[in-house]
DNA sequence: TTTCTCGATTTTGCCACGAT
DNA sequence: ATCGTGGCAAAATCGAGAAA
């Protein structure tokens, strides 16, 4: 008897895939424990197989049906609802059972029989290293069943898997659901520093590298920087020597100021990035080359010795010393080099030497300008938090170091002015009881990223006509007064929509920036109103900014909305 | 900034021996 | 003849902090 399944096609497989993409996944179906792996992202098995027999075929999800439906080249993962939040941890084990001479295949019986076991006498030494490290497996870990050849030093995998239970962790027994259509890796061992002892029976692995390579499994790699004090320039420009390090050894102390202060500077692009430069890349240019981060930055103050969240960038890449000589180039002939030599004189620090630096020591990372989050005002960080002790310019990857600042409630009371008898009349409210920390802050200072403008502008445009054809959508629409114009004005049935984009780097701003501008527009003059004012900016909403949208609506009926706009998909988010 | 030291991690050597 | 395999130990390497 034919399998149910077997009519099915992997053409009618991806095309249920491409609709979850579109669509999302039904409530009923979010339950679920098995999973289609398709470009590393998880799409419900049960649910997929439905939608692509256009819900004409019943059937349970059981091994049978997986693997017919993996052979079709689909890799099936299993994930159980229990701990789906937590990140995994990922393993390596040993094939064989027994002692040197004695070894037992136990490659087969594992495969079969749903698990992973290893016999050693926790009581030995090694054994006592596998009980330590077994007990720190848990539920929907991974793990994969290495051979090895120890004189080519080269690994094959044999299978791939996820962790079901621990219940009989103790006699070193795990339960492990093994993939459907795995892709394993065979070639040389991971080596060096973080790669962990391969020829150890049991073994976690955690260097994002590896784990790509073994599990194809992406790791954000994230990292913590310092960056020196620039809150007056917003790292656009060097600053000059407030709140930077005295220390006459260091490079900031010696010529007032650092290379890192152009990091946001992002009217100058080359193929859409920017070039900066980071210290902590410096020190470890050989190991950072050619990576990728997640990198969250912090800075001190000198002066008050407080420390800061600045804000974060995504996809941050390391460059090599060949990309950033021909950057320098670029540089000059632009006349950038000569502009950032000529801050550094407005600053009044000392510009000697600064056009021979090499490239590698003006340029060593590059990111995308939409890719930056700036704090606006920076975040406070508590005297408690465990960065306070980091006392160099290291690029930190323990996550004790977590900011993870929770956002500060606002708090606004009214604060009674001391009485003037207090204080021989003069008035002292500026610091009522406040830490001193408060008096000298600022807001950083942010400017629009323009290229990010412009672009974004096109392509919605274009995106809005293939919605509202082209004669109804009006870029660069005049405001009807002065000189002003509107990003764009759509002309719908309902009526006129008004699109206004900013591309700050902090949410805050481009809302505050946005804001009055729209207001105008659309209530200047009391012809012109708009039905929705629609703020676009690059940055996907935060539920802060999504509480402020609905209070601004509901208490003033004023019918604005955000959206975000990704550049690189070219997707528009949903109105909020 | 450079060099040194120390501890931790990773690699290699050696043993034994069955499988290829 | 050569290789895979795990334990154990020794050797090599690495990273971070201290000292120079």
């Amino acid at each position: 008897m034919p399998n149910k399944l077997s009519s099915i096609t992997k053409a009618e497989i991806l095309e249920a895939l491409d609709f979850i993409d579109h669509n999302g996944i039904p409530k009923d179906n979010e339950w679920n424990q098995y999973w289609i792996m398709y470009n590393r992202i998880p799409y419900p098995f049960k649910h997929s197989v439905h939608l692509a027999s256009k819900f004409k075929i019943d059937f349970r999800s059981d091994h049978f049906y997986r693997t017919r439906i993996s052979e079709l080249g689909f890799n099936i993962q299993f994930k159980s609802e229990k701990g789906k939040d937590k990140a995994p941890k990922f393993w390596i084990g040993a094939s064989y059972f027994g002692e040197s001479p004695n070894h037992i295949p136990m490659l087969e019986d594992f495969i079969k029989n749903s698990y992973w076991a290893t016999d050693h006498d926790f009581s030995s030494k090694t054994g006592k290293t596998i009980d330590k490290r077994l007990s720190q497996v848990s539920i929907n870990d991974r793990i994969a069943i290495r051979f090895f050849s120890r004189k080519n030093s080269t690994i094959a995998i044999a299978a791939l898997g996820t962790v079901k239970s621990i219940d009989e962790i103790h006699n070193g027994h795990l339960e492990v659901i093994w993939d459907y259509f795995p892709k394993l890796y065979n070639g040389p061992k991971p080596s060096g520093q973080g790669a962990g002892n391969w020829w150890n029976t049991f073994l976690e692995i955690s260097r994002p590298e590896d784990i790509e390579l073994i599990f194809d499994h992406e790791i954000t790699n994230k990292r913590l920087s310092r960056l020196t004090w620039n809150l007056e320039h917003g790292y656009m420009s060097p600053s000059g020597r407030q709140g930077k390090s005295k220390d006459l050894k260091s490079h900031e102390g010696q010529f007032g100021y650092g290379h890192e202060e152009w990091l946001f500077d992002n009217a100058k692009l080359i193929d859409g990035y920017h070039y900066g430069f980071l210290e902590p890349v410096r020190k470890y240019q050989k190991f950072h080359t050619g990576k990728i981060y997640d990198v969250t930055f912090y800075t001190l103050d000198a002066d008050s010795s407080i420390r800061y969240e600045v804000g974060e960038v995504y996809g941050l890449e390391v460059i090599d010393e060949q990309l950033a000589d021909s950057i320098k180039q670029q540089y000059k002939t632009n006349g950038w080099l000569q502009e950032m030599e000529q801050q550094i004189i407005a600053c009044g620090a000392n510009d000697n030497g600064f056009s021979g630096f090499n490239g590698i020591d003006i340029f060593n990372v590059r990111y995308r300008p939409e890719n930056l989050r700036i704090n606006s005002p920076y975040k406070a960080i508590p005297k408690e938090n465990a960065i306070y002790s980091a006392q160099r310019y290291t690029f930190i990857q323990d996550t004790s170091f977590s900011l993870n600042i929770e956002e500060e409630e606002e708090q606004f009371i009214f604060i009674t002015p001391f009485p003037p008898s207090s204080n021989d009349g003069k008035d002292t409210n500026e610091d009522t009881g406040q830490p001193k920390r408060k008096k000298s802050f600022r807001k950083p200072k942010e400017v629009e990223i323009v290229y990010l403008h412009d672009a974004i502008s096109i392509a919605l445009t274009q995106k809005i006509r293939g919605i509202h054809q082209h004669q109804n959508v009006h870029p660069e629409h005049p405001a009807g007064y002065g000189q002003h114009r509107i990003d764009i004005v759509v002309n719908t049935n309902q009526g006129l929509v008004f699109y206004e984009i900013k591309t700050y780097p902090s949410i805050l701003t481009a809302i505050r920036e946005a804001f009055g501008q729209l207001m105008e527009y659309s209530y200047w003059s009391k012809h012109n109103r708009a039905v929705k004012i629609i703020i676009v900016t690059q940055i996907p909403i935060t539920p802060k900014a999504k509480e402020y949208f609905n209070h601004l609506r509901d208490k003033f009926n004023l019918p604005l909305y955000y959206q975000s706009f990704d550049l690189s998909t070219g997707h528009l988010s949903e109105i909020t």
